[in-house]
DNA sequence: TCACTATATAAGCATATGCTTATATATGCA
DNA sequence: TGCATATATAAGCATATGCTTATATAGTGA
C-alpha cells in the first residue's frame, strides 16, 4: 500500500517509459530477479542492439540497474528508485513474464548464458 | 487493492497515453469529477485545439468519457474501463491537480462555463 | 596476443507525436 | 435567420521514437 507521492514531471517520464510493449515486458521478466540480455533477447525476439537500447533508456531513468558478471551484464529493478512505487503497482497488474521464462529454459533455449 | 490483471498489450498502450504531463495533469483534474474543455485549457494554459486532440486520444482509447451539457462538453473518468485500476493506481500516486482548479477559482477565472 | 562472445554505441531512416493555424460543427440566443 | 461561443477536426511541420546495420568495447580463454 504504497502512498508515495512522485512529482508530476516524474511520474510522467516514469509512465511513457513504460508505456512501451517491449520495456514493460522487461519489468515484468525482472519483476522477481534479474536477467541478462541475452535472456531478453531470446524472450522478446528482438535483435540485441534493440534490446541494449531499451535497456539503456530504463537505465538511464534508474528504473533499473545493471551488474556484470564476467562476460554478462545482469539488469534488475531499482527498488531504491523514488518510482519505484509506480512501477511496483504496474507489475502487479500486468500478467506474469516470468512464464515466458519457464518457457523459454524448457525449450533448452535459455542460457546460452549459464547463469 | 485492485487485483485485476490487464493484457500487456493494454497496460502498454494505456501507460504511453498517461506518459505525457499535459494528459497525466487531466486525468488528474477530473479524479474527482468532471471539467468541461474550456477549464482544461486554462489550467494547462494550452491552446484549445491542442487540448481537445489530447483529450480525443484519452477518450479514444476509453480512459474518459464526455458529456454535453448545452454548449459545454465535460470529460470526466470512465471508471467502467477495463484499465481503470491501473489509472485509479497512478492517480493516488502523483500530486492533487485539482488545487489547480481552486486556484482558478479564487483567481475568479473559473468557468466562463458557468457550471 | 588472438579469436570469440556479450554488450554498447553510433548513424541513418521511417514512422509517430504534439504543436500550430485554419476551418468545420454544434449550441444558444437575439 | 444570423451571430457569438464552445469544441472538434484537418493539414502542415518540427521533433521524438524505435528500428536497422555497422562498429566499438570489454571480458574469456587458448
Amino acid at each position: 500500500m504504497e502512498k508515495t507521492i512522485i512529482d508530476l514531471e516524474t511520474a510522467a517520464q516514469t509512465l511513457k517509459l513504460l508505456g512501451d510493449k517491449t520495456r514493460l515486458t522487461i519489468i515484468g521478466l525482472i519483476s522477481e530477479g534479474e536477467c541478462c540480455v541475452c535472456e531478453f533477447v531470446e524472450v522478446l525476439q528482438m535483435s540485441q542492439p534493440s534490446v541494449s537500447q531499451h535497456l539503456r533508456k530504463l537505465r538511464d531513468a534508474g528504473l533499473v540497474k545493471e551488474k556484470r558478471k564476467g562476460q554478462w551484464i545482469y539488469y534488475s529493478l531499482n527498488k531504491d528508485h523514488a518510482t519505484y512505487p509506480i512501477v511496483q503497482q504496474i507489475i502487479e497488474q500486468i500478467p506474469d513474464q516470468i512464464e515466458k521464462l519457464h518457457a523459454l529454459e524448457q525449450a533448452g533455449l535459455r542460457i546460452q548464458c549459464d547463469s
